[in-house]
DNA sequence: GCACTATATCACTATCTAGTTATATTAGCA
DNA sequence: TGCTAATATAACTAGATAGTGATATAGTGC
């Protein structure tokens, strides 16, 4: 969303991104990697979500470029790519506590 | 994704912010809304999409607090709500720009 | 009130995807 | 080599939603 027009395939490239933070599931687990990371195991245990499921919703994050990994033997451990996820996500929860500052305004108003 | 632990709840609320922006036709209207304010007529030239489905993509970021609007006499004007978009999508290019980045490197070496 | 225009909403269909179960792959070990 | 555990993938189903055409609502001028 710069300055100039974008290309509808830039467009689909940028949406795709985004979308990938539209589901509850994959925020939850980008939240449990903010410590540090987890092998898929901990992950299950973590966020209680099935091993197939949760697999699944990391190659993604991983293709997009969200998270990284690192195996050692026959486990897998993933992490987060970069700050970018966090940045993202503390720019949308400021807008929820500026939604929730507005309607509180109205209410008292 | 602050540092404290987010309910379910909260992941389902930024979840739903996220995958508003996870669609291309949406951001498309944001796109074409950073010049300034736009009625819906004018948008459809624009962005050639049908009335109907405009105006349903356009109550979404109306909902979720995206776009701001103005009634004047039959007509709407559209506009962003605040830079928040505008930066998230940076952040968003800026990741694209590192992939790229990244890959050409890969090739290069 | 009536006709006209702009926008919003409804009803429907086709497509997409999250979750699940079953299966495949791969590493470590007896 | 065979066995077990960890992770990935395939096949499937159910629910969600983008786009569309028809209709409703509301403002403007006659």
């Amino acid at each position: 969303m710069a300055s100039r027009p974008l290309s509808p395939h830039q467009l689909q490239v940028i949406a795709d991104r985004f979308r990938a933070l539209g589901e509850p599931t994959r925020l939850h687990i980008l939240s449990a990697l903010r410590g540090g990371e987890q092998n898929v195991t901990q992950l299950i245990e973590i966020t209680g979500f099935g091993q197939a499921n949760l697999s699944k919703h990391l190659q993604l994050l991983l293709r997009l470029g969200f998270v990284d990994r690192r195996k050692e033997g026959v486990s897998t451990f993933y992490r987060l790519a970069d700050p970018d996820v966090l940045r993202l996500c503390e720019i949308m929860c400021g807008r929820l506590e500026k939604e929730v500052a507005r309607q509180r305004k109205l209410f008292a108003s």
